[in-house]
DNA sequence: CCAAACTGTAAGTGTCCACTTACAGTTTGT
DNA sequence: ACAAACTGTAAGTGGACACTTACAGTTTGG
């Protein structure tokens, strides 16, 4: 399927093009249906194409996931790099939290994951998953020891081992936030309180 | 499908231990392998009976899936209570902790319920995941209330508000260790470390 | 201007899977 | 003993779905 001659590549780049401007929408079926239930029919249907349309962009079902993890997790940072440049005396970490808060789940960061780890049982994709969360919790530490600043009383090391605890737990809770969410658990109001509440003691107990 | 003669009670009441026996088994490939993958075939090969012989036991798969959530429950709870009357000067809420850090994940309780929610869109088992998970939630906060005694300086309202909250978090860190040993994100000694840590932090978050 | 590559539309194909039917053999209650 | 109900085995059925093929119409580069 390669091609030697330098026309090709402008029909290549072509091609990214359209698929940068499909994946959103693949992405948010995805989010709203998980793996299976995003049917190659209803992707089409969403992105107006025909099924095989899809496959010239894409060779399967599974790489339009990877791509759509991909986009979730380019998405979210770049959310949280604009919330960093927004004005306001909190932390970038604090910021977050409210953000999150308020926004729980929209980007359905969890409900891909879910979908990556149970619907399909692909190394491939749980290598992809691997990746965007590591790199989704390294930021995250980063971001803790960053609001506590470098004055602590404790060694660099201990730091970083417990911001690493406290980033899961942050996860954790969005996850259940968006469990939350998805079956209409709780009001919203709760939800935005457990993010909020816990969120910001969790950010705290390092000190 | 009713019946009304006598002589029929005794042959539900072997159609119920049938179930009861084979339950278990469907539930643990349920957790395998989430709800799709969990294909009719595969769960009777794991009962060791024909698809029909499963169909005489229950009329759908999503039926299935819902005894299946109800085994889960209440495995959970009776491994909760034998962990009640365990010895040891610890209160009930960080046995559980312990026992969690220890044997993450090996109930499936978030497996089955990421499946009900992402695979299947039934308002059935919507409701329940939302019943099983409430149920669940209660009574964790009433473990955390607890665990810390009576004697409190808040008043008793602010006490269990704080508690709903934390219980959530602890289900959260509970989603989350999960999720990491699904995709072997950490190891096993960091999944307990956050279990045990930060579940410990959250139990003490109230006083 | 024309050939090569792309786009749009329609109609498949093969496979998997939940669920069913048919039927012979065995229990069970009376 | 005998009918009614149950168990075991085997073979379907219908539909959904990932993915493909065919082909006519349109761009595009040289």
């Amino acid at each position: 399927m390669d091609t030697y001659s330098l026309g090709m590549s402008k029909i290549f780049q072509k091609k990214e093009t359209r698929r940068s401007e499909l994946i959103p929408v693949i992405t948010q079926a995805f989010v709203d249906l998980g793996y299976n239930r995003a049917t190659t029919a209803e992707l089409a249907r969403r992105c107006e194409l025909r099924e095989n349309e899809l496959y010239r962009l894409w060779d399967s079902k599974k790489s339009m996931f990877i791509s759509a993890i991909q986009c979730i997790y380019a998405g979210t940072m770049s959310e949280w790099e604009s919330l960093a440049k927004s004005r306001g005396n909190e932390s970038l970490a604090e910021k977050i939290i409210s953000y999150q808060a308020a926004n729980h789940g929209k980007a359905g960061f969890f409900r891909i994951i879910f979908a990556g780890l149970q619907e399909v049982n692909d190394p491939e994709i749980k290598s992809a998953l691997r990746e965007m969360y590591q790199q989704f919790h390294s930021t995250f530490v980063s971001l803790i020891l960053e609001h506590h600043g470098e004055s602590d009383a404790k060694t660099a090391d201990e730091a970083v081992a417990e911001a690493k605890l406290v980033a899961w737990a942050l996860i954790g809770i969005g996850a259940i936030a968006d469990i939350d969410r998805s079956i209409n658990l709780t009001s919203a109001t709760q939800r935005k309180r457990l993010i909020n509440g816990v969120g910001r003691d969790l950010l705290e107990m390092l000190a």
